[in-house]
DNA sequence: GGTATGATTGACT
DNA sequence: GTCAATCATACCA
């Protein structure tokens, strides 16, 4: 990956998630995230690795983290807390688990269904947190493993500069110092405020 | 086999 | 602010 902007406005390049989670996350902040057309921009992110122990890739491969070691540019579609569904985008290389946790989105397109999805008419509760992302958007763990340059899935760069913040997870207890989250540092979509320094 | 713990959310005090 | 929901996985016996 070189220059994002000669890309701009367009579908992500070729090669985007085969890097390491930490870089690919800030640059996912401003992509669009569509599902059959229903989404919006990206506006807060997280990335795990396998190294550290927080990820679910730390002990190696099971049953539910097989597309986690799959190849990048796909979907990691897991249970949180037995009731909610989380997205992920597979980034690295095949057999390594990295990837990044959609964690808020600006609602763009399809407000109406995610609305009805989620039972909800406050934009800013629609997709702010990794749950939310996932309920409004209509994915399950059905979803695992789908590639994301393929429909449903369309990921399209944004077309403005964005002011990237950096803070420490949220809802972790392991490696929660590590400064992974990343969120746009001026949107009111983000699952919770920048955390005071 | 039993128990503890989540990459969370929503309801409630 | 606290806490229950709900279940797959981890970890210990």
């Amino acid at each position: 990956m070189s220059d994002l902007s000669l890309y701009r406005s367009g579908h992500l390049p070729p090669g985007f998630f085969a890097r390491p989670a930490d870089e690919v996350a800030p640059d996912l902040i401003g992509v669009t995230l569509l599902v059959d057309g229903v989404g919006g921009r990206i506006v807060e992110v997280e990335a795990y690795d396998q190294d550290e122990p927080a990820s679910h890739g730390f002990r190696g491969p099971t049953e539910r983290t097989k597309s986690l070691f799959g190849p990048p540019g796909r979907a990691y579609v897991h249970r949180s807390h037995g009731i909610h569904w989380c997205l992920n985008l597979v980034c690295g290389r095949e057999g390594r688990a990295a990837a990044v946790l959609v964690r808020a989105l600006e609602p763009t397109q399809g407000l109406e269904q995610m609305r009805a999805r989620r039972g909800r008419d406050d934009p800013y509760l629609l997709c702010a947190g990794p749950g939310r992302v996932a309920q409004a958007l209509g994915l399950t763990g059905a979803n695992d493993g789908y590639r994301l340059d393929a429909p449903p899935f369309e990921l399209l760069l944004g077309t403005a500069e964005t002011d990237v913040a950096t803070t420490p997870r949220i809802g972790i207890t392991k490696a929660a110092e590590l400064p992974w989250r990343f969120l746009d540092a001026h949107s009111r979509f983000v699952s919770r405020p920048r955390r005071r320094s």
